[in-house]
DNA sequence: CAATATCATATAAACGTTTACCATAATCAT
DNA sequence: ATGATTATGGTAAACGTTTATATGATATTG
């Protein structure tokens, strides 16, 4: 149905060699003959069928991001700043939305990296890079954001989890607390890993038990409230959280049980995104370099494709603790 | 590079018919010749080529949603319900972000709408269909959403803002209000310019003026506060905007400025995705159904896709006003 | 004016699949 | 044993482009 070259080619009486040319400039034509073929093209709707174009040229100016979480802002800041820098190069970015399921990705993976595709920016939702490494083709560029994954040899851009938790637990500890809970998930991805460590470690190294002192939660649950119901413990004076989404629920379970956050009880939470104002004014944050990491993710990848012997480059971006006196500055 | 249908067939001693029958069981193939065929796939690490399958088939399985701004979380949780929809029938999502760029939405069109999806779900930065008309092939299915376009002959989901935002307005007018302000932005959307007629006749209706009532404010601009300022004014007690991103921008500002929402002023915010916590609990909302959007929109692209000749569809929702005081249903 | 250079366009192969059609071998019914 | 049927798999055309090569027309040169 759609009108392809060689009807352009026939309607406008010359070869379809020529039609491809004017399209794409790619030859001298001359200015009468280009005329002709614009007419017809303008005549018939014509519309170069990108799919036929791709697959002959092989290139496509295709990049895709996985993520896991598109409602997550951590994720769209990301992507906005990708976007920004390989636009700027020609490319387009499609997204692809996994919701943390691996299943998802793989199919993601599997039909945009054979010939669609020229690039990918990946987010994953799987632990190790083995599962992956089968269906990506060798030699196409891939950039893995946020998460490390076991056995990546792979490009990978990371943020410094640990050491922004571990700033925000001393700070707890500094202003004299002893019972500092964490909230955590039951995932095992590597960034809730990190802030598990960083919290655990700094608590041990001040030798401060944690025993009774993590609580695993899914805010999904039903079981949500009842898992947070300790956090209303008398002894516990502060407590900090994995990310951003935990943030605001636990929170707002604390404001429903009478106990203000940054008055009746310390917090650390999570900022994602450049919208400070949305999270409680009154407690400590940190935030991780989003916009930085989608920037350099974006520039890793155009330098990887120009160049695939560069050597697996490992970075580490480092986030911000910031003391609650310090939100002001935000 | 990438290893080809024929190096298989080769391999495994087989012509390509037979092998390419072996990957979609599209004929019966006897165990022990499906057996060599797909040890030679394993051991070469063949993955077919899926822009030449689609190029062949003409079938491709891929949907485009085009966002106006992926970090809105009202679009982010229309295109998770999209997902939903078209997932289970096999179809998978590519998610491209215009930031309100009508020349990038051009560009994504051109480039996906000739052969590499096969719908468009649609919310637009045009104002009217006529420059998307041209690049759109005839017959390939498209649902705009959320916002309407002049000239527009294609199904469109809607969501009814006049009327959500005129309950609202009466709301306050029955509180006994008179000077009821109000913030818009400057752009020509459709949803932009139905909030504000619903601002303008409810008022008109009540024979209250709004002369010196509407401000237009661009957050992004330096002049914010500036603009913002004559909120401030005495005379004014209460407070409406068209949107979710001025809701929280013109609340910090009043907040900041000692104005309390919810307080010392009444306000209509809007709550875009189901995110209540994130919005100041003392005011009155209005509440978007994004979700339900999303289904529809993914719903409706089905039946266009499998049934070209259907109707024009036009469906508008209703969005709903939550005065402050029915706040805790939620 | 012939020989050559340049300009403008056409012809046809190729990209990696799918699939309609054809071919052969094996099995079966008579 | 013959012909019909079934089981299995091969051959080649087609999808809509791009592009290397070929070709004819015109302009330029000595």
């Amino acid at each position: 149905m759609p009108t392809s070259i060689r009807e352009v080619a026939r309607h406008a009486g010359v070869s379809i060699a020529t039609v491809s040319h004017v399209i794409n400039n790619t030859r001298y034509v001359k200015e009468e003959t280009r005329k002709k073929v614009q007419d017809s093209i303008e005549q018939l709707g014509y519309c170069p069928n990108a799919i036929a174009r791709s697959f002959k040229t092989g290139r496509h100016n295709l990049i895709a991001f996985i993520t896991p979480d598109i409602a997550n802002p951590f994720y769209s800041a990301m992507i906005e700043e990708v976007e920004a820098v390989i636009s700027a190069k020609g490319y387009r970015l499609l997204i692809c939305n996994t919701k943390e399921d691996a299943v998802k990705e793989a199919d993601a993976l599997r039909v945009l990296a054979n010939g669609v595709v020229d690039g990918f920016i990946i987010a994953s939702a799987f632990l190790s890079y083995d599962p992956i490494a089968k269906m990506l083709p060798a030699n196409l560029p891939v950039i893995f954001v946020d998460r490390s994954l076991e056995n990546n040899p792979c490009d990978t851009l990371l943020i410094d989890n640990y050491h922004a938790l571990q700033k925000g637990i001393e700070y707890l500890i500094h202003q004299g607390h002893t019972h500092i809970a964490y909230i955590t998930v039951k995932n095992q991805l590597s960034t809730v890993i990190e802030r598990r460590a960083a919290y655990e470690d700094t608590m041990a190294s001040h030798h401060l038990p944690t025993d009774d002192l993590v609580f695993i939660a899914n805010p999904l649950s039903s079981l949500f409230s009842d898992n947070l119901a300790p956090l209303l413990r008398e002894d516990i004076t502060a407590i900090a959280v994995p990310n951003a989404c935990l943030s605001t629920e636990v929170l707002t379970f604390l404001e429903e049980h009478g106990r203000i956050p940054g008055k009746d009880i310390e917090a650390i939470g999570y900022k994602e995104s450049n919208q400070p104002q949305y999270i409680n004014p009154s407690i400590s944050l940190i935030s991780q370099p989003a916009e930085a990491l989608g920037r350099a993710a974006g520039h890793q990848l155009l330098e990887r494709m120009s160049n695939p012997d560069l050597p697996t480059c490992r970075t580490i971006l480092s986030a911000t603790f910031i003391p609650k006196t310090d939100r002001h500055k935000i």
